[in-house]
DNA sequence: AAATATAGTGGCATTGTGCCAATATATAGT
DNA sequence: ACTATATATTGGCACAATGCCACTATATTT
């Protein structure tokens, strides 16, 4: 390559060729949660292939370069592969890279995680994958050997949750369309690992205006609860204190 | 390249070539900021090759994978490099990856941003580089028209330390070693971009104990000062409730 | 009709911040 | 030495959001 002084842009750029340079490894990961049976659960896969291969992972993979005209598509993509949503709320969490987190070669890693709730993908069905895909409790999850540093990418996930969950609505996008004070209380409860008082959660989230009322009820075995649903709130909701 | 179905580990890693997938370039660009003549100033370098050549940006450039064991490694090298300061203030905001955001091929940034103390470079003297490097005020910044997506790089930049400003003690990296309640209160007013009151700010800051006292003063022309200096906090501290 | 479980509310305490004015101490001018 | 002035520092109450805990309301079960 000549010394780009003696060139112009358009030359420059003509023989310019990225494997000129050594380049890590790109990736994207993603940790998809979702509530079950009144836990938090995570999507994991098996690997198909080296590295790792046969062990549980993050679902992730490589950019697109042909379909993916940014980073967020690529995550879109993961995400509609593994569980057919298109449109859930997904955020980008940190990005690693390492020398030796991947045997193959320096990579880099752009994790996010995604919350859905569960039952829009049962009633969808899951989209079948190559690879085999299923969704553990975040206790199991953590007790298993993840590939590469998905162990580690899980918990930061995991934590950057648990953060927002103390100051955000975050927890909103784990319910179905309609649901009870009662039940959001309990997802924010899970999430977080402790108990909340009734009355100040109930202040502080309907005095918020992200939810609100409908004229329909839940009947639950013993009273019936008031249902809601999501109110329209800017992506950047925070409340004026953490819990 | 074979079906790995039919390797193992070791013969699939040994005919494993990077080359063999299209990857992105990666990068890393850095938002350096320091308060000079009380207001926010941003490094900025003045490219010496295509593209963009001899437009202002954001300093940052390539993973050296011989260098660098991670990505942090590489942005403290480029800190160091442009401003000859080894461990400030550093925190990753957001990882930008697009097809078109650099002529030359697909590309994914790994954006940071760091606070530094003005003096402690002066003092020590800046580090000279092949780039022609500058500080510019924020407004100056932004009304260039930088290389790449480097306008909209600044903008996440400086959006996260407002925002952050609001919640936590970020603007201490901003000070000098030993400091007066009122130049720290002018930091974040600076940073915020409104006054604050007076009572409020100290109670604040002295109340989280993440400043203490000295026994030395600061005459500044009327009545002395008490000087303080940072306090060892968590990383992580966040106040109660932002500004 | 009473027991019980869950839904929903009343009301005061506590905490952290906003607001504004008062006091304290240095320098500068006379 | 005395006064004016600018800046540092503190006092004190109002306000907003949450913590706490007991109380009321309404459905089902017995």
């Amino acid at each position: 390559m000549k010394k780009t002084k003696d060139l112009t842009e358009k030359q420059f750029l003509s023989q310019y060729n990225i494997h000129d340079f050594e380049v890590p490894l790109t990736t994207v990961d993603m940790a998809i949660f979702a509530l079950i049976d009144q836990k938090l659960h995570v999507l994991l896969v098996q690997r198909n292939d080296y590295p790792f291969k046969g062990e549980w992972a993050l679902p992730g993979g490589f950019i697109d370069l042909k379909k993916d005209k940014t980073i967020n598509d690529t995550a879109h993509r993961k995400l509609l592969e593994k569980t057919g949503i298109h449109s859930p709320y997904m955020e980008q969490v940190q990005t690693i890279g390492q020398a030796k987190r991947d045997p193959r070669a320096w990579s880099v890693t752009i994790l996010y995680f995604a919350l859905i709730d569960y039952f829009t993908i049962t009633s969808k069905g899951i989209v079948p994958s190559t690879e085999q895909a299923q969704w553990l409790s975040l206790e199991q999850a953590q007790n298993l050997s993840l590939a590469f540093d998905h162990q580690q990418l899980l918990n930061l996930a995991t934590n950057r949750l648990r953060s927002k969950t103390r100051y955000t609505a975050l927890p909103i996008s784990l319910m179905p369309e309609y649901f009870t004070l009662t039940e959001l209380q309990n997802s924010f409860e899970i999430i977080l690992g402790h108990e909340l008082d009734k009355k100040a959660f109930r202040r502080r989230v309907l005095d918020a205006g992200i939810i609100k009322p409908t004229d329909m009820n839940k009947r639950s075995g013993k009273r019936d609860a008031q249902l809601f649903c999501i109110n329209q709130i800017p992506l950047d909701f925070e409340f004026p204190r953490a819990i």
